[in-house]
DNA sequence: TCAAAAGTGTTAACAGTACACCCATGG
DNA sequence: CCATGGGTGTACTGTTAACACTTTTGA
């Protein structure tokens, strides 16, 4: 039995994995992407990915493909975001692609191939195919994940202060939120806890700041149902530890 | 230029479209199945789909192909879910398929095919491939975005009692809601609107209820942020109409 | 001492739950 | 007038926002 196979009922497609790779840098989210060189599109950025191979899942073909811009480990998270089908999307032919959403943490700096460099999400330059609006999906999945997850793990460094938190929020959800609250609510979630350190305050004095780390570094939905709560099972601690994730995230 | 095309660099796979639609039947959620009369897992039940074909996009495939199931007007409601990808899917070989989410009112009841029947999503019999977790993706997306978004209206018909939309509510997210508070908060967010007639009351007496219906017949997130909402541009009106939808929804 | 930065206390607004009570109908 | 079912009033709780105030440092 072939691994691939293909008849006039059953056309086949070649099939991409690609990836909105997201980081905060410099208190604005960026998107890694690289130069094409070749037709079509040459010399307007893609996102990286590539094709499917025909014994791996689509997952794994993401990683694997994004080994050779960044090193895995750097990846904190990486989640199915959506996928692409439209007959156009690619001029040479019907392709169809799913694309991934993956978080790099700020305290990371990636050494990147030459043809490819990070691009503020608000000020993208020419996109190839439909990879521009696809980051606008990453970036609205992100938005949302942050609400109600501890996808905050994936952006922010092992340990970090709140007022650093806050630039990583503020940049990721694009409006402001004052430290004080993002404290009081994180950390009433579990989300945070406090590593026992400070850190030198800065040049021109002030307190020394606590230093907090992600209580988990795997995505946990951490305010589940804002509505339509299941009745009185739920203890203020038990309602948190509540239930898995469902949608699309 | 070939609409479809293949290449060594470039391997092409049959792609299927699927849908879990649901609908809630006798206060429990069904999904429509159809039994496989051929190998592979020839008897057992699998989701409607089938082939992408070369000049659709899957969004088009799925309700073309639910066509000779329900009637397109019954889906009150289709989305993406996911794409599944594992090569050992399907014992024939090779295939990527993209689940959607589809949903009926529940006042509708399409004449299925012979070979086509809804079952519980809680009793599912012996299924096909991976269906039997698409099934269990579809009904987590539907349950969280009972809370957060106004897709109830895909669920319940055209008009109804708070008694009725409460049946649908109760079956879909699986644990108990009490009328009272159902109504208070789907008013509230604008969810709902009172129609102004009355429904006749039981044989048993009874005061005759409200009929009500849903304001919006598309999807539409009510609740945006559960936490970090943006600061003071907020008034009680407006918060509510925030956002568009983001997520995997 | 003073300015700067971090963190805590406190209040108010708001959403959701729970429950008692009143309303409207059929027998 | 009683049982049945629907709806409203109201109290209570949990969560977040806003802001004042205290703490801790460098100059």
């Amino acid at each position: 039995m072939p691994s691939v196979w293909s008849s006039p009922d059953r056309p086949a497609y070649p099939h991409h994995a690609l990836a909105a790779v997201l980081q905060v840098r410099t208190a604005r989210v960026h998107v890694m992407l690289w130069r094409r060189a070749n037709e079509p599109f040459a010399g307007t950025w893609a996102l990286p990915g590539g094709p499917l191979l025909p014994d791996e899942r689509l997952g794994t073909s993401i990683a694997r493909q994004l080994a050779s811009k960044v090193e895995v480990h750097q990846l904190a998270h990486l989640e199915q975001l959506e996928t692409r089908s439209d007959p156009d999307r690619d001029p040479r032919g019907r392709t169809v692609a799913t694309a991934y959403l993956g978080l790099v943490p700020s305290h990371l700096d990636p050494l990147l191939p030459e043809d490819t460099a990070w691009h503020p999400v608000d000020a993208l330059p020419a996109t190839a195919f439909d990879h521009g609006s696809i980051v606008g999906s990453a970036l609205a999945r992100l938005r949302a994940k942050l609400s109600y997850t501890n996808v905050g793990f994936a952006l922010a460094p092992p340990a970090f202060t709140i007022a650093d938190l806050r630039e990583i929020y503020v940049a990721a959800i694009g409006y402001d939120v004052t430290p004080t609250n993002l404290q009081r609510v994180l950390l009433r979630r579990g989300v945070l806890e406090a590593t026992g350190e400070l850190s030198a305050p800065g040049r021109s004095g002030g307190r020394p700041a606590m230093l907090y780390r992600f209580a988990s570094a795997s995505l946990e939905v951490t305010d589940p149902f804002a509505v339509f709560r299941p009745p009185t099972a739920r203890t203020p601690q038990a309602s948190r530890a509540g239930r898995e994730i469902g949608q699309e995230g």
